[in-house]
DNA sequence: ATACAACTTAAAGTCAACTTTAAGTCAATA
DNA sequence: TATTGACTTAAAGTTGACTTTAAGTTGTAT
């Protein structure tokens, strides 16, 4: 079973383009072609195109996948090498999802932020809570910017022309 | 307490140019100048930019941003907007993880292909492993792109020359 | 045999998000 | 007051990952 380059686009969710340009900067070696020149991909070749798709949706440069498709081209001689970087792209997913994690958090408090604010009619009210009145969640996300040693008062006070996010 | 541009960047870990390129895009109409028109950056002024880095880490253009940006300095009447804006983006969000957890999969199916393979000292077992071999949580990514209808036997003679990733 | 959609390459173009450069200004310290 | 490091702007340059264009070829269907 073969299939054109628009059909294996169709299939990676890819443009025909953008495979063109993976396979002039040497990421698909291993698609073959007719007589004629046209790339022919196998269902095997989807193996590699998803792994390279994965590698390059959790960021690696086309350079360094490259790398990782000469390794696998050069055959058993690599594995080692092989298995660190897929470690070491691990540990980059690990820290995106870290990453994440702390922007579904700041998402959450402003959600939070603006159903106050929605309810209140104004953002205003921010300015006059109290600290045990906010989510414990958020506590610190919404307190950790603010000058110390002020009071209450005295923000509202400094505030008076200050737009609030 | 007043920052300068090259303060506030640290603070940040961004760049003063890459500051200073977010305030001629509209992003920052919040910070003050001095009268020699230095920018003065303030405490209050994190609270948008940690909102800002927020929304431009989780994939929006800054354009966008500039306009959630605008609603903001444009007082109470936007509310509403922005808070559709917040929930869009964790919707966004929660896309992104879905994506980066097929992604870990594939990694961690990867790096079990490889300790095997590193085991037996060849890519090649892979090609002789029977279906129930292949532990259960892998066993979907490592055949769904198998061509159906062929023994192993078969298998083994076709990929003689082939690489395997 | 001919038409035609889909393929081919090389080279140029695009885009976002900065970064760098050049020429000059500000403001804190000696 | 002179120095100096950090600031200012405008404009040009960079980067990666494609996309588009132009000119030509392949292969299938009538």
């Amino acid at each position: 079973m073969y299939y054109t380059i628009g059909e294996a686009a169709k299939r990676m969710n890819l443009s025909p383009s953008a495979l063109r340009y993976y396979d002039k900067e040497g990421l698909l070696p291993f698609v073959e072609r007719s007589s004629g020149g046209i790339r022919m991909f196998q269902d095997e070749d989807f193996d590699w195109l998803e792994i390279i798709e994965c590698l390059k949706k959790t960021g690696m440069p086309i350079k360094e996948i490259k790398e990782f498709v000469d390794w696998s081209m050069q055959g058993d001689s690599t594995i080692d090498q092989r298995l660190e970087l897929i470690k070491q792209q691990k540990e980059i997913v690990q820290l995106q999802i870290q990453a994440i994690q702390e922007n579904l958090k700041m998402l959450n408090y402003k959600r939070w932020y603006y159903e106050t604010a929605k309810k209140a009619g104004t953002c205003e009210i921010h300015k006059t809570m109290k600290p045990e009145d906010i989510p414990e969640e958020f506590r610190e996300l919404a307190l950790h910017n603010k000058p110390k040693d002020i009071s209450v008062m005295e923000r509202i006070r400094n505030n008076d022309e200050r737009k609030s996010i």
